[in-house]
DNA sequence: GACATGCTTTTTACGAGTAAAACACCTGTT
DNA sequence: AACAGGTGTTTTACTCGTAAAAAGCATGTC
């Protein structure tokens, strides 16, 4: 079984510092060098259709919704700021992926809807880089697979509940 | 058992593209989001002395290697470009973290070392910092921990071998 | 020894994100 | 009706990353 890069980094430290708890580090780091290097790959077939994540989890948001949202939710729904969202959609709005429509309630509020053509585009690439993610991930076991989705998971519903009373 | 975020968004697409193989999203998405919460959350210690994450990967890899680097051989431990690389270094170099020595058989490499205030920085920093993800990831059972640092390790392996031989 | 080639590092121009402020608007109170 | 306070969105100023070009240097070949 061959070893991971972060394994080394883990002996690295035991050298200089003996006795260092480094579990946190194994995790953590693991976690982010895999997260950074599925970006940088996973977001090929992405790219070929001149979409950056960010704009792709824009429309797949509106899309998975399936109904108009405002700016504000995309926001939320992508973790991403008010600020950033309002760039993107400037963009995507620019392309014609997606269009605006004003609330007649309340004047500041916007909602967002997908075109046809922003539509037909996502649904086009979603399978594609659903495909591609698959072949990226199928070197692993399928059972690896599942204990990972699962542990993430759990992981995830911990970070969420501590994140949220830590950082409010 | 609480549900995650991402349960609810593959809940989702499931309504709108019934059949859709979202085995991948599963993964990825978790893994992204997990990654993403943690170096928002995980870096607290590190901002308090004021560091970045990136600075904080300069200075613990000249820690580790426990020598002299080029910046070349830095800019590839981290995984960042030449270009990020100058800057941090500018920058640490400024804050009298690190020192350059010139080489004098190749004048355009320098090497790159630790200062004693750059060393006791981050010593100082580097049980702080590993304390505090330790107390992120608690929420965990250790059982849950080990088993997840060893499947991201497996995943790492494969990725890394994908990806070396995808991007060159 | 001059030059083509390639390597290491830095610079330049630019795109994208952020925090904080600004802007526009709504709502409840007086 | 006026206004205080709150909310949704955008703008501003700035930081940081990147890709591509530039700068500087070494090395092998003719």
């Amino acid at each position: 079984m061959a070893e991971d890069i972060v394994a080394g980094v883990l002996r690295q430290w035991q050298q200089v510092h003996p006795g260092l708890d480094t579990g946190p580090m194994a995790l953590i780091g693991r976690l982010n060098r895999c997260s950074a290097l599925l970006q940088q790959a996973a977001d090929a077939p992405l790219r070929r259709a001149g979409l950056s994540r960010p704009e792709f989890d824009v429309l797949g948001t509106l899309r998975r919704m399936d109904r108009e949202l405002t700016p504000g939710r995309v926001a939320r729904e992508t973790f991403a700021s008010g600020a950033a969202v309002t760039k993107r959609l400037r963009q995507l709005e620019a392309r014609g992926l997606i269009s605006r429509r004003a609330d007649d309630r309340d004047r500041r509020v916007a909602h967002l809807s997908l075109t046809d053509e922003g539509r037909d585009l996502i649904d086009r690439i979603l399978p594609e880089q659903l495909a591609y993610e698959a072949t990226l991930l199928d070197g692993i076991g399928e059972r690896r697979r599942e204990e990972l989705s699962e542990g993430l998971g759990e992981l995830l519903v911990v970070l969420e509940g501590r994140l949220g009373s830590l950082l409010d």
